[in-house]
DNA sequence: TATACATTAATAGTATTACTATTATATTTG
DNA sequence: CAAATATAATAGTAATACTATTAATGTATA
């Protein structure tokens, strides 16, 4: 993947000035990125992040309208990226199975290392997913958000794996609710497992959250005997 | 249920004064209850909860150190009320799959109705904890917070739930792991149902939510043939 | 080369929030 | 009834989440 040279695009309406246009909005991205694994989404603020690179709050505005649409960038990507690798990963000449395993792979296993984008970090940016990812969108204006076509990304990915649920299991009624309860299931289990051991039983040794999932997907869409 | 005197215990620590001692204190619980519907918790605040209840910002804090303290004491509430449902259904003399079957009743199952305690409305209190429930631990000072025993409630009925899976099935190995993915799962999917539909596969005829948990819990702890 | 134009930095200012502190007045309780 | 406690009213502070203005610095083009 290192050498290919693909960009994650973002929908304009996420941003006011496009960061990736500018080594100043590139500068942004990457440290609000470290800033916000720091500090934490509620203590994260433009003037913080101004006074980080060297430059002020009035300029970082010139890119994002707050800091909720800054999150909903980072997130927009990290979705648009996991996208990319799974339809880079599952080939055309897969079968059913061996697709929704590998899509699977891509969802549960922990991002270990900094990919081929240059300013974004994507373990950092993986661990913002993981603590502040449902702060992008429990707020009072979700519905409209929605409308906007905000978490399109995160519905994309979403979509695509149900369709990979339903070619293994045509008959299958509930593909979107599996998929997202298997989604947000890593992540919480990931969260609780650092912060709340006791929701959860990981290990050091191996990767449990991977196993448990891949499992639950498999038996679920079983047709029972 | 109705005409049992019982009474929620909520741990001191949560609390300034005792909200349960007085007649403010219980106006105080009832209103943010409600003004947590209406506002959202981002937008709630003292100082309007005050004038909803024509007092002021000063006397809420006798109360509540904060804004998060109270959605705190808001959840314990909750867990522990769902707690002393759980137990007092789940009898002494059932077998482990009526008992865990029940459980997950009570669990996954719409609070249609609020119920015995007069200034605690229950399903509006649902409501918060379905879209701001996981605010109350997405925070930076989780762990000490943890430390403190902040989330006693919510981790004391995953165990007892854990506790009756591994009464059915003693050699599975991630019953905590499966229960708070259940628990998780339904309120998210609830907000999903609510707020971003493409997510889950929801109908209005039937409450698919529960059918589609306790089906997966009985999958994933059956031993696989 | 001059001029226009956009970008950025610096500064200042505003409304709101999340509190703390003080005092006066009720209300409860011993 | 006195003493203690609870509440209401008011004021004040530091920080946040912005908006607006201006000045300095590029950069593009006629």
């Amino acid at each position: 993947m290192k050498h290919l040279s693909i960009n994650i695009v973002i929908d304009a309406y996420l941003y006011k000035k496009d960061p990736d246009s500018s080594e100043l909005g590139r500068k942004i991205l990457t440290n609000s990125i470290e800033l916000l694994n720091t500090l934490g989404f509620e203590d994260f603020t433009f003037k913080k992040l101004g006074l980080q690179i060297g430059s002020n709050e009035s300029s970082v505005y010139r890119y994002f309208e707050n800091k909720h649409m800054l999150l909903l960038y980072l997130l927009s990507w990290y979705w648009s990226w996991k996208e990319y690798k799974l339809v880079f990963a599952t080939g055309m000449y897969m079968n059913s199975k061996d697709k929704l395993t590998t899509a699977l792979d891509i969802l549960l296993k922990k991002v270990e290392q900094d990919e081929s984008f240059s300013y974004i970090d994507e373990v950092l940016l993986e661990k913002i997913v993981v603590a502040e990812g449902p702060k992008a969108y429990h707020i009072k204006d979700v519905d409209s958000e929605n409308a906007k076509g905000y978490y399109k990304a995160y519905k994309r990915i979403v979509q695509r794996v149900s369709d990979m649920v339903m070619e293994l299991n045509p008959s299958f009624e509930y593909p979107h609710m599996l998929v997202s309860t298997v989604i947000e299931g890593v992540l919480k289990q990931r969260y609780f497992s650092e912060h709340l051991p006791t929701l959860t039983d990981t290990s050091d040794k191996e990767d449990v959250i991977e196993f448990f999932y891949k499992n639950l997907v498999f038996k679920a869409i079983t047709i029972s005997g």
